[in-house]
DNA sequence: AACGCGTGGTC
DNA sequence: TGACCAAGCGT
């Protein structure tokens, strides 16, 4: 059988075979797959690139080597370990989802079992399906989307390609092997169907691909167009007690919403106009420092102020010790501020 | 169905 | 240099 009469998914995995990246959650070749592993890389990944994941990973499996290990962690042990990572509420659900399949005695098998732990939807239980169980799930991610809509050159705009996408997906995906199928679908579009500039002339299914065959793939998938991103502004509050070693007051966010259950600085509300000492969590003289600190988030911008103060706080929180604030585990917004206060700031966030 | 939800890298 | 984007999920 040549090249061009073997089915997509046949030279897609002799390509893996030979060019598969080696990345720390994949077993090796002859190992079985270690669901806990495969589970917990698929939520990291979830809208996270693979290099900030990596070392993540490893620190993370090296603390709680099993789903037992964590679902026996304290939650707030299990919160400040995934500051950094973004998207707090995946280590919310990872917390559930651990002990939920600590007293069921394993992860579920099937792809439908999975999509009942709370974190998981219809990508991360197909995938985890797929890779850690062998059973034949169809795996859509953004790379795959990018595959797909070129090689049957999908002009329909995401979203509404999605069910487009999923049925093509869903006719290439093989009955065995759809656990590398899909790990490779998604090397392809992370190393050669990029989203700029995709390398074509290295592409396994290069004959194959219609959006090749029309002359520009780069175009899809078209994406409908976003919405600007407004900017707010806040306070957010540095107190200091006056005795004992120095310490910062830190409080918890709420559950649910921005941040949520994270330690963090205490903050005002955050508004359209410019900031003000609402919402102090001290009736003190505040100094307002002169820089503020820019952060992006997925929907906004935020342009904060600093206020520093030194006295007694009110409401619930804890002091923190500002020689050991590293081990709070601050969402980045948080440590960038401190940072600003402290004065380590030398990369110009400082404005 | 559209929106809320983080962060860091890329060009 | 700011806009775009990444192994999406929950509501």
């Amino acid at each position: 059988m040549n090249a061009k009469r073997s089915s997509i998914a046949d030279r897609l995995l002799d390509w893996y075979d030979a060019h598969g990246r080696d990345l720390p959650w994949r077993a090796k070749r002859g190992e079985a797959p270690d669901p806990y592993r495969v589970w917990l890389s698929e939520v990291m990944l979830q809208q996270t690139t693979v290099a900030a994941v990596a070392p993540r990973f490893r620190e993370w499996t090296e603390r709680w080597p099993s789903v037992d290990a964590l679902a026996a962690a304290p939650d707030e042990a299990i919160m400040a370990a995934w500051a950094g990572l973004g998207y707090y509420a995946r280590a919310r659900n990872l917390v559930k989802a651990a002990r939920a399949v600590a007293a069921a005695g394993g992860f579920p098998r099937t792809e439908a079992g999975l999509l009942e732990l709370p974190g998981l939807g219809a990508y991360t239980a197909a995938a985890v399906a797929a890779i850690a169980f062998g059973e034949r799930a169809v795996v859509v991610d953004a790379n795959v989307e990018r595959v797909v809509a070129r090689l049957f050159a999908i002009q329909t705009p995401l979203p509404a390609a999605r069910p487009a996408i999923r049925a093509a997906t869903d006719r290439i995906t093989p009955d065995t092997r759809a656990g590398d199928f899909a790990q490779a679908m998604m090397d392809l579009g992370a190393t050669l169907c990029t989203v700029r500039k995709p390398r074509c002339l290295l592409c396994p299914l290069r004959e194959s691909c219609t959006a090749y065959a029309e002359g520009d793939p780069a175009r899809l998938p078209v994406k409908a167009a976003k919405k600007a991103k407004p900017r707010r502004h806040g306070t957010i509050f540095w107190l200091e007690r006056r005795e004992g070693a120095r310490s910062v007051w830190l409080v918890r966010r709420p559950d649910k919403g921005l941040l949520g259950g994270m330690r963090a600085l205490p903050t005002g509300p955050w508004v359209d106009a410019s900031p003000a000492l609402a919402a102090a969590p001290a009736a003190i003289n505040w100094r307002m420092l002169g820089g503020q600190v820019e952060h992006g988030f997925t929907h906004f911008n935020l342009t904060l102020a600093l206020a520093v103060g030194r006295g007694e706080a009110q409401g619930e929180g804890e002091w923190w010790p500002v020689a050991d604030l590293a081990a709070a585990g601050l969402p980045t917004l948080f440590a960038k501020a401190a940072r600003a206060v402290l004065g380590e700031d030398e990369d110009g966030s400082m404005t």
